[in-house]
DNA sequence: ATCTTCAACATTGCATGCAATGTGAGGGGC
DNA sequence: GCCCCTCACATTGCATGCAATGTTGAAGAT
């Protein structure tokens, strides 16, 4: 039988393995890492300076995540990306997304609620300078995803987010508005208004819904133009 | 950048990692490991006969899949459960096993359907000796816990299959119908009947909203008597 | 020329030792 | 008596070397 020591949780400590982590994990954002590129330990090892161990247990964490593949005694792969990879995560998101936004929408706080209309509101002057400079299409689509992922969190279930996390950061890599044009922009931001009203006016159905139609949405932009993800 | 290699997918290897997985696993189901209850690398180590680096992969992993919880430089320990977690564990469920029934019930095919019929009938047979038997609860938990997954991956959405694994098993650690009467034994093997006979008559949103009925009648039960789960 | 065999190489899997960090108990000061 | 400081111990974090396994390519036989 093990100890049962009643000691305070987890704290935020940077060792080897976590900065392997988050360097492996980045480069495979950024693309640098391509699907069924090969992760070797001692490559990793020598680039970053550490042992091979913190890298192999870096590497075990990515495959538990989904980021690699691992094939015994022959290395660890980043996963490739496929259409009905694509679909699967569209279908979850179609059924988490509502449902965080029906749950969000019946413990609302009005501290919360005025952040997400404050994020909604920059989304939305954002857009307008979009013609202007096209470079601020980042800058949207990173609150764009920070916004969805705050009305996530406040449906306070803590297992909903952890699994819409770690179901969508593997899927979107890109996460820009590339092929959105102005309208449709402006139709997702009108979206965005549209569930903070619903959650403000106490709906949770409305809002439920909205989202529903809002991914929808995002969906047909999306395999119209199989390169643009992102509700 | 990595090397791409177009190598064969993953295999089934048993290493020393794997297995001290399995075993950590195991004792966690078996209530061997409680709550808060710390694992020790070089206890393990010890005990298996391996060496440290192994058991501190597989923890590693453990963590990841949500069994354990990691804190720096003191240990891991298993995750306590609360009445929150299974309130959350059941949103969830809730939400996604009617969507794996609905999807399923689009592709289903004549076999997989074939089977579970078996299964269901095997259940019904099972509960009539119950009162007889009640070791059979068990036998009935196993047959009940493998038809609600095989129904799960009959809907082609690996993801969602992988999700929903994930969210349930760590979990329900007993799987049995202890608190079950056999009045709601009964009902609940009408339940699966119902679902799949939706299921051949081709009607997807009959299968969907019986399997929500199906879990909010399990839930009622739980919630009643905290200590039984599973529907 | 083609197929088979086998040996050298590359890579991961595992063991062990040491370093870093956290914890707790004991002693000294107030 | 209470608090703080320090040091010893327990535990994890990391580095390194060797073993096991998989792969590749060349030599030899047919």
């Amino acid at each position: 039988m093990a100890d049962a020591v009643s000691t305070p949780p987890s704290q935020v400590v940077q060792t080897a393995t976590t900065k392997v982590h988050e360097v492996i994990k980045q480069r495979i954002l950024d693309g640098y890492y391509q699907a069924h590129d090969y992760v070797r330990e001692a490559s990793i090892a020598r680039e970053l300076e550490v042992s091979r161990t913190p890298v192999r247990e870096a590497l075990r964490e990515l495959v538990s995540e989904g980021w690699l593949e691992a094939i015994p005694h022959h290395g660890s792969r980043v996963v490739a990306w496929t259409e009905k990879d694509a679909r699967e995560v569209f279908e979850l998101r179609l059924v988490l997304e509502p449902m965080a936004v029906r749950l969000a929408s019946e413990c609302m706080s009005e501290e919360c609620l005025a952040h997400l209309e404050a994020m909604a509101a920059r989304m939305e002057q954002l857009t307008e300078r979009v013609e202007a400079d096209p470079s601020v299409r980042n800058e949207i689509a990173s609150l764009n995803h920070e916004f969805h992922r705050e009305l996530i969190l406040a449906g306070g279930n803590q297992r909903l987010a952890t699994v819409l996390e770690s179901v969508v950061r593997t899927s979107v890599i890109r996460r820009n508005f590339g092929n959105y044009d102005l309208a449709h922009l402006r139709r997702s931001m009108r979206h965005h208004r549209e569930i903070l009203e619903a959650i403000r006016s106490g709906s949770p159905s409305w809002a439920e819904h909205l989202m529903h139609a809002h991914l929808l949405a995002a969906q047909a932009l999306h395999f119209r133009f199989p390169e643009a993800p992102d509700g």
